[in-house]
DNA sequence: GCGCCGCCTGAGCGGACGCTGAAAAGTCAG
DNA sequence: CTGACTTTTCAGCGTCCGCTCAGGCGGCGC
């Protein structure tokens, strides 16, 4: 079991050399975003401890220009700050877990282990339907060539669309993903949102990619309209 | 895919259910620990999703006590606290993961899936009479290659009816099915419907999927007439 | 053949639903 | 603090759909 440890803070990585090498794995250190890219690049590791505040080129960068390229090695995130933009974040670029600093060797090692014995994700790096495209890591969206600028719940709220293209999702179900489990507000927000994803995706184009279903709900064609 | 939540928070608990099930994942709820174990030893359920705090039987005897009858049921933990204690403490007593409230749906879902081994997503099966066809989750029908428009009641209705094609359905049977539980008005109302379906989907072919029988209701032919 | 009862049919009403523009509230950087 | 931008709320409006109603048709028993 090999592994690759991401981190700048010298002391931190080296005790957690020390420690994985005590555990049984053969554990290689990259002191900067740079080198570790291209060591992961470089070598088939079972698993991936990233930091990600990093010299270099930052741990989301890092993981998402992987995923782009085809590698799923699992990546463990390691988090300075928390609260859940952090996970939410760090699980979109593609990372298949993290844990909050300050952490405990038990809980890493733990982690790392589960990691390990799931194996590789498989995540779509890009979502599509016909030409309409969104890429969840580089948080980017596209008509065919022309890139659309989209705030955090207008992507939010086509993500989740595409994640179930061809489906009819109702308006709670579309609450309940793209805004809190415990959203207090009005449905309509739906309605305002999915105008807002139109008047950028489909009317610029004349297109009709978001048919509304009435009493049901909305769906994204999967051919994009 | 079933899934049981522990929780004694209604309406968290309620906000899961309803959010899970949208997700495909069919959901029980234990608003208890007592009942928590006693569901989760009765049935074969893909992962449990488990609060620590809950009145009874606390989170972590309850997955102690699951482990040591030998049920390896996935585990899911939900912490109010946080801090490295508490999640080695979770991952001690047998718990495969854990998220710490307040969580968002995504970071939820996303380490659900993670942890339950990944089947096949499986999207419900389409509808058929001969060729008549319906989608329940595109929300779309066919008579043959060509598309039908049907409003959501007139779905419903032929849904049911898809549901048992070939059998007789009575009147009241429909009613009870279709419209809400406590529907009031006539039952007439059925046969109107009956009508807007046979103009969209036997007339304007020809066909005649949906037989009247007199006295008793109405029937789908198996083979779409 | 006759009458009754169950089913069919067309039209119309009222309300629910979704759309829309704008303004208020919240967020963030400088 | 200010200003730009995003998110949310709100109210008006038009359309569509679910339901009712009343009359017509036709099968079935007598």
């Amino acid at each position: 079991m090999r592994i690759l440890v991401v981190e700048d803070e010298k002391r931190l990585a080296a005790g957690l050399k020390k420690g994985l090498e005590a555990e049984g794995f053969a554990t290689d250190v990259a002191l900067d975003g740079t080198d570790g890219l291209w060591m992961a690049r470089e070598n088939p590791y079972d698993a991936i401890v990233l930091d990600i505040m990093l010299p270099g080129m930052n741990g989301y960068r890092l993981c998402a220009t992987l995923r782009e390229e085809g590698i799923w090695t699992p990546v463990l995130m390691l988090t300075a700050k928390d609260g859940e933009f952090d996970e939410a974040e760090a699980l979109d670029t593609g990372a298949d877990d993290f844990v909050t600093k300050p952490f405990s060797y038990v809980v890493l090692v733990a982690r790392l282990r589960a990691l390990i014995r799931r194996g590789a994700a498989e995540r779509p790096a890009v979502l599509e339907a016909g030409d309409l495209r969104f890429d969840p890591a580089a948080r980017r969206s596209w008509r065919g060539p022309t890139q659309i600028e989209l705030t955090a719940r207008e992507m939010a709220l086509l993500e989740f669309l595409l994640r179930h293209r061809g489906e009819v999702v109702s308006k709670s179900e579309i609450i309940q993903h793209v805004w809190d489990y415990d959203f207090e507000g009005d449905l309509n927000i739906v309605e305002v949102y999915i105008r807002r994803l139109r008047n950028k995706l489909d009317r610029p184009f004349n297109r009709n990619a978001l048919e509304t279903v009435r009493g049901a709900g909305y769906r994204l064609a999967a051919d994009g309209g």
